[in-house]
DNA sequence: AAGATCGCCTGCAGGC
DNA sequence: TGCCTGCAGGCGATCT
């Protein structure tokens, strides 16, 4: 389930290997896979060609490339907006090799006189959950952002991400905590494993009410936010090799630093407390039921 | 009109 | 063995 830190590591794998290359040719093997392109899949893939990769940007979850024609300076294309889903990989691939199940689309680059073979793009999806739309930027709060992308907040990560009127606006709502953690139009980039371990770092329960927090306890939600993701983003920083964009580059991380997600039944690190699941909104939630005890009763 | 819910997808685990 | 159900869950559309 890529989050911010897996879009992270995959933006990072994908500056490394296709920035500044030209597409010499798109195919779209799942229409689905585009199905946020409104103009269709032969659109899409008609743009792209002859298209150079001059920036890979990310905001929260969403990821694109920035595209410009050569052969047209000035007239600037679209970006390529990129959104992974539930199980979306961006591969980075030789050109040649086996095509997994999944490949939804498939992009070949421009050799270069004198070097080796140019990669290819394999978009992976299994669930299709994600997609490909070329869309125009615009400005939105002082960044250009595809259109799209222009509702979703500064993620923790972003320089500019302003703490304390987050935690202004999340003590606005009248909602509970982790559906607003979940929220990407107020804060971007966390899902479901990263909210409940903010939450265990922050010994705050998903069903508190935002409006009844201190501004001490919505900061300390948001603080571990940002400390968790970039921790994991530190780690699966380092699990990729060339010529592979790994979205399961967290894996390591997995295994070793949750304390709640997924923990059902054993000891909490901090109070020995055996870790519960709950269901929330159509979801597994996972708490320590002593560091994080549940709001005594929703006064609304 | 903000907040809550629904529907989209596939593969796999578990029960019978 | 094979069918069924539940689960994984982000996000845009739709409801209240």
């Amino acid at each position: 389930m890529p989050e911010l830190p897996e879009v992270e590591v995959v933006r990072l794998g994908l500056v490394e290997h296709l920035q500044g290359r030209t597409i010499d040719l798109a195919q779209v093997r799942h229409p689905r896979a585009t199905r946020r392109h409104l103009a269709g899949p032969s659109d899409l893939i008609g743009q792209l060609a002859g298209a150079r990769v001059c920036g890979i940007r990310r905001r929260g979850k969403y990821l694109w490339l920035e595209l410009d024609n050569p052969l047209a300076p000035g007239d600037a294309l679209p970006a390529v907006v990129v959104h992974l889903g539930m199980s979306g990989q961006m591969l980075v691939r030789s050109p040649g090799g086996a095509e997994g199940k999944h490949l939804r689309i498939l992009v070949q680059f421009r050799n270069q006189p004198g070097q080796p073979p140019a990669p290819e793009l394999h978009f992976v999806d299994q669930r299709t959950f994600g997609g490909w739309a070329l869309e125009p930027l615009v400005d939105a709060d002082g960044t250009r952002l595809p259109r799209t992308v222009a509702h979703i907040a500064r993620d923790p990560l972003d320089p500019h991400f302003d703490l304390e009127q987050v935690v202004t606006a999340l003590r606005a709502r009248r909602t509970e905590l982790k559906r607003a953690l979940l929220d990407q139009t107020l804060v971007s980039g966390i899902g479901n494993i990263y909210a409940d371990e903010a939450l265990w770092r922050a010994q705050l329960h998903s069903r508190r009410p935002t409006e009844k927090l201190t501004r001490g306890q919505a900061r300390a939600a948001l603080t571990a936010a940002a400390t968790v993701m970039t921790e994991a983003l530190a780690q699966g920083g380092t699990s990729f090799d060339a010529l592979y964009v790994n979205v399961n580059g967290a894996s390591g991380y997995f295994d070793r630093s949750l304390h709640a997600y997924g923990q059902a039944g054993r000891a909490c690190a901090r109070c020995g407390t055996a870790i519960v699941r709950e269901k929330f909104m159509n979801r597994s939630s996972f708490s320590c039921p002593r560091c994080q005890p549940p709001p005594r009763r929703r006064t609304r």
